[in-house]
DNA sequence: TTAAATTTATAAACCGGTTTTATTTTATAA
DNA sequence: TTATAAAATAAAACCGGTTTATAAATTTAA
């Protein structure tokens, strides 16, 4: 492969006047421009190809960012997506570092140090996971960004979006539909962000003067595909409490009751309104299209990714970034 | 930050003893025992990270494959996961260079020389985008394998699914329901894989007895969100052939026609049968949950990893995978 | 007892850039 | 005319590993 030498010894300069020319330094170490141009014609005509390699052996920097997660739904690809339209126009790459897996953990972080990346962006990370890569980036001084991250830290900036307005106007849309019976199903409410999902449904709920009971919460289990346990919670849950409405702590969710629904005859929306949470692509084509609160996951990368950069060019004091939801109003609610 | 020099002046060794140490090559290089565990005790209670630039810089390799492409759905997530479960096992890591538009692949393939990527993987490029990748990286020895990619070259390997199989498992499986009015709705039968998947159907007609008529077929436009243009090609098709199944050329398709028979009040499957192809996530979610052709996109990630990797190793001629489908039987069908 | 072989480890070259320092030539100022 | 400044480039150090060539110390063989 062509190197910067073999460019200085046909074009008869030394290797560094070559590395000033390619890098457009002509000015700053005074190369004359007939060098200049002699020598950027051998280079392309010898189709010489930098080596980003020995450029960051040198500078002791690469312009690579590390972003750390599992990789399960499609909103990841949203946020990386996010991550990458702000970070390749500042000459960035990414590095996927797939931890689908606690184990992983530990070696991905060993890879962001001795890969020498810029920072690293880690996605819906549990707080062991993310004191695994702690313990291993800050020490070796590579700045770290949450994003889609339940909980925070003071060491660290975060992105998440506005949970609890979501939830608040979700609720507020099916009020204001004349809807009272109002139930909310969820996951496991002491993880993730299922907690201030439900606090913004409650707080609006009782806005309107309307108590919540434990009754009108429905908790299923985790699990990506549907289970006889889900159905069976959802299913009773449909059939006793006869909610005119619901509204769910995620898309997937919504998904399962809407499935539970159909199959036991109840119509949505003229029976059963249902909310979703998300706005992954697919709730687009469900039948009915589901009505639900739209998460910004692209500007949530990309907003990480600047503050990453930013936090690569120079330290600074951690920020916590809440993008506003946007409720998607489709076919699955009706006026009661 | 800790490199060997430091760890070698603490231990009272050379450097290059210590590299021998780190790197296991005791016994190659005769290291003793104990300057061993001194050694390794020493860059232990330093929390030395090895310095993978300067490794690549002296090796000429890097362990990094890179993945072109654009992310916008959620297969291209399966396929990068399969790719990672192999190579991640080999102790390689994945670069993304995502290309939405045709002018970052340019970009990308510099990007993958500068870099010196050990290998790349394509996804579902079009020619002239792989003509762009293919002059920048052959030239310079870097192997490429296609993945997902309606097209083939002789010069590289490329891992696809049996479409046409799938094809035909999908139209048997509404023959023997009883369906003999069955249509095929697609995008643009010149592009990608519909014309596999047509050819597919077809032939599975045709060995029934029954022909297919200019009218079985529904051509649609392309674009991921349902636009009007599709709505009215859907609606007078369903209206006018009053097809009682239909073959979807691939999910998101499928997502739309059964939209547009919600919306006429067709029920699926009671009035019509529904099939799509792809087994996307989402499909498992829909009402009524899609039966469709499930590809498995992990699996064609993994062997085009494969591939890739033992074309790094050695130089190979190219290969042509063909991974099964399978057909998965939910509730959109029913038998007439 | 001496030569050869083995063990253990070091010094130094190298990878391909970047950047500092030094040097030569030419232009300008005193 | 001579001292000084500016322009243009070369030479060399450096980044942090890997690896080859080399050397010293010790053991084994003759």
């Amino acid at each position: 492969m062509i190197t910067m030498q073999n460019i200085a010894d046909k074009a008869g300069v030394s290797k560094g006047t070559v590395s000033y020319v390619l890098n457009g330094k002509q000015k700053k170490a005074r190369i004359n421009k007939e060098t200049c141009t002699k020598v950027i014609a051998i280079a392309e005509s010898l189709g010489y190809r930098r080596n980003a390699i020995a450029q960051s052996m040198k500078t002791g920097k690469t312009n690579v960012i590390g972003v750390v997660g599992g990789l399960h739904s499609d909103y990841c690809m949203s946020i990386i997506k996010g991550i990458n339209n702000v970070v390749s126009k500042n000459n960035y790459m990414i590095k996927l570092l797939p931890t689908d897996k606690t184990e992983d953990m530990k070696n991905a972080a060993r890879q962001c140090v001795e890969q020498r990346l810029a920072g690293v962006i880690c996605r819906s990370l549990s707080e062991e996971e993310l004191e695994i890569v702690r313990s291993e980036l800050i020490p070796n001084n590579i700045p770290i960004v949450l994003v889609d991250n339940s909980f925070s830290h003071d060491w660290c900036s975060r992105v998440i979006s506005d949970d609890f307005d979501g939830a608040k106007q979700a609720t507020a849309y099916l009020l204001k539909l004349g809807h009272r019976k109002i139930g909310f199903v969820t996951n496991d409410l002491s993880h993730g962000f299922s907690k201030v999902r439900y606090d913004g449904y409650e707080r609006m709920m009782t806005d309107w003067g309307i108590k919540v009971q434990k009754n009108d919460i429905c908790c299923i289990d985790h699990g990506s595909k549907i289970s006889n346990t889900q159905r069976n919670s959802i299913k009773k849950f449909l059939l006793q409490q006869k909610p005119t409405a619901i509204f769910c702590g995620s898309d997937p969710i919504a998904m399962k009751v809407m499935n539970v629904a159909y199959s036991l005859g109840i119509k949505i929306p003229d029976d059963l309104s249902v909310i979703g949470f998300a706005g992954l692509t697919y709730t687009f084509f469900s039948s009915p299209a589901l009505t639900t609160v739209k998460q910004s996951f692209i500007e949530m990368g990309s907003s990480a990714g600047e503050i990453l950069l930013s936090e690569i060019k120079e330290k600074s004091p951690a920020k916590e970034i809440k993008l506003p939801v946007e409720l998607i109003i489709r076919d699955s609610c009706k006026k009661i």
